[in-house]
DNA sequence: AACGTGACACAGC
DNA sequence: AGCTGTGCCACGT
């Protein structure tokens, strides 16, 4: 489990993603540097600790795609509680609440 | 060390 | 406009 440099830093930037809003995976894999590596980006969130959002990572469409490890109507839960509409596991005006790391880093 | 897999993304049809 | 196929990078076995 040493090799993990590269979750923790898809920890981090999920971590400093602000209440009520969300990222996606390419986003944060393109923060990271590692254009392309949207994927790793969700299996860093799988290993996610308790101090990592997860829910609030979603995918370019805005589908909750990780609904399957956190349940879908927890991560739903989440996302209203945060003051987000979510739609059939689709977040709504994904654009508007998005967040880029980037642009914060 | 190599192969297979995977909470995605983009291009082409 | 929606679906299928391929590519990307890193982890697991």
């Amino acid at each position: 489990m040493s090799s993990g440099d590269f979750f923790q830093d898809v920890f981090e930037i999920v971590r400093l993603i602000p209440n009520g809003r969300v990222s996606t995976y390419g986003a944060i894999a393109n923060a990271l540097g590692k254009i392309g590596a949207a994927r790793q980006v969700g299996y860093a969130l799988n290993n996610c600790p308790s101090d990592v959002p997860a829910h609030r990572v979603l995918n370019r469409k805005g589908v909750l795609s990780g609904k399957h490890f956190f349940g879908e109507e927890r991560m739903k839960e989440l996302l209203e509680l945060e003051g987000l509409k979510v739609e059939n596991d689709v977040l709504v005006n994904f654009e508007k609440y998005f967040w880029d790391p980037s642009n914060e880093l």
